[in-house]
This record gives structure tokens, sequence and C-alpha cells, in this order.
RNA sequence: GCGCUCGUAGCUCAACUGGAUAGAGCAUCGGCCUUCUAAGCCGAGGGUUGAAGGUUCGAGUCCUUCCGAGCGUGCCA
């Protein structure tokens, strides 16, 4: 038609009356040319162009082209379709999220990063990136000299269980408050520790050990997948911070300001329209942060070989990667083929839309909420699943209050702050865990009367007979789409939403649609493929956001 | 002061990045269990998308101004 980068602009309509899908392409070519969009449309329509999918064309509106699949063709596309979704281009992406850190227990503080990073790893890995998980933990810095020199002066507490540290972390700083003498030997332990003096270097490596190992405690009862070999602390970069600053050097972008090592970039000032640095060395020769994550962009390229690199933290630290990205340009740390992104979410807010913390003003520690969580779902399911032993009960409350809570934050979009609510977040109403778990279970129900094997129905002849069985054809088949998007924007809740929508056209179709009294054995067939798919999608959405699926509920 | 993010039903959240009549759940009201798990399903009411302008065939979405909230703003991370 002569046009420039003509696009179909192809969406999900917006309302069923006018069919599956829309395109709005014609809109847009009618603009470029001045014409009038509904004969553009027409013309569009006129060729065809989906003539053999006998796919039904339609204009409404001011140009949108309708356009209502077959049912035959929904049916065989859905016969042929699996779940894998490869992407073209696999990449290695470094993902570095969670950043507990030592000495302190894992709190509400974590939980975003952990599980929105544990989600996105599992999905990039699922279209086939290759994913470096990197736990960049807070284990060095001078918080380190008060607990070594607690530990050191009272020797009970050097077989210390992690449960403790946090105590012992704040026992110390009591002490290094009120105790002088304390309070010196903690500063002295500070610069043994800098100078990796043997026994100050084997009580911090103590200290990080059982901290380590209590971290990955609550990774495994929330099912997060990071390892203790993913951890890549910020102590481990020490070695190579003089170099980084000597790389910077070298590159003519240290300024000296008040005795401390910057670097300005422009686009970078302060509220007087002054420039404002990037501190990498202090007055007194110490390093920062910026100094810790530039060594650590350096290796995620140089020695992980990233294509991608990701960062997991709050919406605070905008500033922050914005110059730490910049000033790693310059350096010559990420090289133009390589992107970089902060993946910014909100704050855990409670039922009121304030900070949640704990009636004192401590933040929430995710043991706590952990327990709580199972101790609330617990009650529900004894109430509502008395048909399961004791045992069972327990186990599904487990999987029920850990997926309620991951997915609480999953189904967000991740850049606003949300809401912690328990009994929200617990309702079987909505678009929640449970509901979603409760109609997969459902399926598996289904499959155990009938004593058949559900993966033996992944693939079979499907019939869309009700209109409820085509409504969930249809949105079986949009999997693809919604994880597309949803890894182009690094935003999970996409997927949700999508699993959620797919959920409730089940629940329709299991109302409608009698499976193992179907009038035919073809039609009891074709919908008990529907429900494997439908299991099977709900199993690959879920797991992949890190949440399990009780078999019974 | 400046910068960033945000403001959608009484409440919690969506809205495929500019598309048709802004959708769900909770709460409220009313229906459906001799049929595969009622932890479910169906229906009703509920909106000037903070306000006012602007761009556009078309705006919750883009631009301007205002109001309100949160966060950030040089040697903590």
């Amino acid at each position: 038609m002569g046009v420039e980068n003509p696009r179909a602009l192809v969406f999900a309509t917006a309302n069923e009356e006018f069919g599956d899908y829309q395109a709005n392409g014609a809109m847009a070519i009618a603009k470029q040319l001045g014409r009038n969009p509904r004969t553009i449309a027409q013309e569009i329509v006129d060729r065809a162009p989906l003539a053999e999918f006998n796919a039904e064309l339609g204009i409404g509106g001011p140009g949108f082209i309708n356009v209502r699949l077959d049912d035959g063709f929904l049916a065989n596309a859905l016969s042929d379709w699996t779940v894998s979704q490869p992407v073209e281009h696999a990449e290695r992406i470094v993902v570095d999220y969670s950043s507990p850190n030592i000495a302190k227990e894992l709190h509400v503080g974590h939980l975003r990063s952990t599980v929105i990073g544990d989600a996105l790893v599992r999905l990039f890995e699922f279209v086939g990136h290759t994913v470096i998980r990197q736990n960049h933990v807070g284990d060095w810095g001078t918080a380190f000299g008060k607990l070594i020199a607690y530990v050191n002066a009272d020797q009970d507490s050097s077989d210390f269980t992690i449960g403790g540290i946090e105590k012992l972390y704040v026992a110390a700083s009591q002490e290094f408050e009120t105790n002088f003498d304390f309070a010196q030997k903690a500063r002295k332990e500070v610069i043994k520790l800098q100078k990796l003096d043997p026994n100050t270097l084997k009580t911090w490596e103590h200290i990080v050990r059982a901290s380590l190992e209590d971290v990955q405690r609550i990774y495994s009862e929330l099912d997060i997948s990071l390892q203790l070999s993913d951890v890549r602390g910020e102590s481990s970069y020490n070695a190579g911070l003089p170099s980084v600053v000597n790389d910077l050097e070298n590159a003519g972008l240290i300024v000296e300001s008040d005795g401390a090592k910057c670097v300005f970039v422009d686009g970078f000032q302060r509220k007087d329209g002054s420039p404002l640095p990037m501190i990498v060395q202090k007055s007194d020769g110490g390093y920062l942060y910026h100094t810790t994550d530039l060594a650590a962009l350096k290796h995620r390229t140089q020695e992980l070989s990233a294509d991608r690199i990701i960062y997991l933290t709050d919406s605070r630290q905008i500033h922050h990667f914005q110059i730490l990205f910049a000033v790693g340009r310059l350096a010559g740390y990420i090289p133009k083929e390589v992107s970089t992104e902060h993946l910014v979410f909100g704050s855990v807010l409670n039922k009121d839309g304030e900070p949640f913390r704990t009636r004192s003003g401590d933040n929430v520690l995710l043991r706590t909420l952990i327990d709580e969580g199972v101790e609330r779902a617990l009650d529900i399911v004894r109430s509502k699943s008395q048909h399961l032993t004791n045992g069972e009960q327990r186990k599904v409350a487990r999987q029920v209050a850990v997926g309620a809570i991951k997915y609480a934050d999953l189904s967000k979009n991740r850049t606003n702050d949300y809401r912690f609510d328990w009994d929200v977040m617990l309702s079987l109403d909505g678009n929640t865990a449970p509901y979603l778990q409760y109609a997969h279970a459902r399926i598996c129900s289904i499959f155990n009367r009938a004593e058949k094997d559900m993966s033996e129905f992944l693939e079979g002849e499907i019939k869309l007979q009700h209109p409820s069985e085509r409504a969930l054809a249809l949105r079986l088949l949009r999997l693809a789409e919604t994880l597309e998007q949803c890894l182009d924007e690094r935003k999970p809740h996409y997927l949700c939403n999508y699993l959620y929508e797919l959920t409730v056209h089940f629940m329709r179709f299991y109302e409608n649609c009698p499976v193992l009294k179907a009038n035919t054995p073809q039609l009891l067939d074709s919908r008990l493929c529907l429900c494997a798919k439908t299991a099977q999608v709900l199993r690959v959405g879920l797991e992949n956001l890190g949440i399990s699926l009780p078999l019974r509920m």
C-alpha cells in the first residue's frame, strides 16, 4: 500500500463480542496516507489474509479488523500445541538478587528482590537463556568489627547457631554503644579484618558460614533456587578494588574533591546544579559500595561473559544504578553490546498502607512470616480439607502459605508498592495462589477418579463443543504471547494475570462440561486432554514463579 | 528547592504500552450442591481514572499547569 513499516498491531480483543483478536493497523496506515481507515480496513479484509485458517473477519468502530478464529482451527491448533517456547537468541544473563546481609536474618526488606528475582531467573531459563545467579551478600564492612569482638570475648557464642546471629548482632551493637573498651576492640578488629589477620579472618568466616547456612534454610523453605554456590559476596571483590580505582584513573575519570576520589558524570547534578560525584574512594582511603559494585560489574562482563546484567533492588537505589551504569560504560566495563538493567520494585506495606514492621518497629523476619503463614493456612486447611490426613494437611498448608506469600507479591505490578494482607492472599477467591492451586488439585482429582495417567492426555484430538471449552482453548494458546510480554518487561504479574484468567475459564468449563460423564468416548478424551493441558500450564506457570502445587487439597 | 515514582469502584489490584462500552476480587444484595473437590459457579448494584487544559479519528495511558502521597538528593548500602 506504499506505507513504511506497516504493523498489524494485533491484540486480544477487549470484548468477546468483537471476536478473538483485533488488528488495529489499518487506522495507523490510514493516518499515514490521509485516507479513511474503514476503507483501508476493508481493502485489507478483501485480500482475505487468513483464508487458509477459515478465520472470520469483520470491521468495527473506526477501523478495527476483528478476527474470530474458526472452531476447527482452534481445536487443531490446541491439539498440536506444546508449552515449550524457546527464544530465538539465547543469552547469558547475570541476575543479581536477594542480597541478604550477613549477621542479619532475612526480613521483609529482602522479600521482593528474592521472590521476583527467583521467578525471573526461572522464567529466563524456561525459555532457554543461560542464567548466572549472583547473590551479592553484604559480608564485609565495619559492622563485622563488633561481631568479631563480641564472639572473641564470649567463647560460648562461638558455636552459635544462627537463630542466634541476629541476637548476637543486637547484643554486639548494644555493647558497642555502652562499653568503651569493647568499642575500641571492635574498631581494632575492623582494621585486623582489613589486613586479613588470620585469627580475625577465621572468626569472620565462621560467622559468614553460619549466617549463610541460615539464609539457605529460609531459601529452601521458600522454594528459592539460590544455592551457596551462587553467593559472591562483597568481600570477594576486596582485592580488586584498588585496580578499579586504578582503571578509573587511567581512563582519566578521577577527580579529587575534599580528599575523596570522585568520578563526575555529565547529567548527574545536585539541587544547586553543581555536579554530583560518585565517590569511589573516601578521604580516609576506604572504599564504598560504588566501588564494590563497579568491581562486580567488571567481573560480570569480563569473567562471567554476561550479555545482560540484571539487578533487582527497591526503587530507592535508582540513582545509584544510573550513575553506576554510566561510570561502568565510561570505564569500559560494560561493552556496547552488553545491556544492564536495574529492575526496581516498590515497598511492602501493611494493611493500612504503612511500612510493614513489627510493633516495636523492627523489620519483620521472613522466618516469622513463613511461620505465621503456615499457621494461618493450616487453620484453613484443617477446616476445609478434612479428607486429608494430618500429615497431608501440614504439607498442603506449607505449599499454600508459601505460594500465597510469593504470589501476592508476583501478581502485582512490581514497580508499585503493595500491601501485605494475609486475608486477601490466603483467600480462595480472586487472583490468589490458593485459587490456582485448588483448580489444579481439582484436575488431578478427575484423573485420580478415572484412574488415568494425566501425562498420557497431553496429546490428543480436541473437540470444542461447548462455548466454555472454546474459551478455555483460546486461553491455553495464549501462554506464549504472555510469556513473551512477561519477559519483555520483566514483569511476572502478566503471567499471574494470565494464569488467573485461565483458571477462571477452567472453572467455568468445569461447571458446564462434565468430563468423566461426557456423552461419547471422543468427548471424554477431548475433555481429559483439555484438563491435562490446563494442569500443565498451571504447573509450568506456577513452578516457574517458584510456587509448588499440591496434588490434593 | 530539585529529581524520580505514583494517584483508577467503599477496599485491594488489572487494563496487552494510544484503541471500541475502564475490568477482576473483597465487601453488599440475590440465586446454584441426590452429577468429576461448594476452598467452587452464576447474577445485581457500585466510576467525571486527583483537578484543569492540550495533542489525536481515539487519552487511565502522551504534553503542560495545579493538588496530594511516597522515596531520593557527597564520603552508610
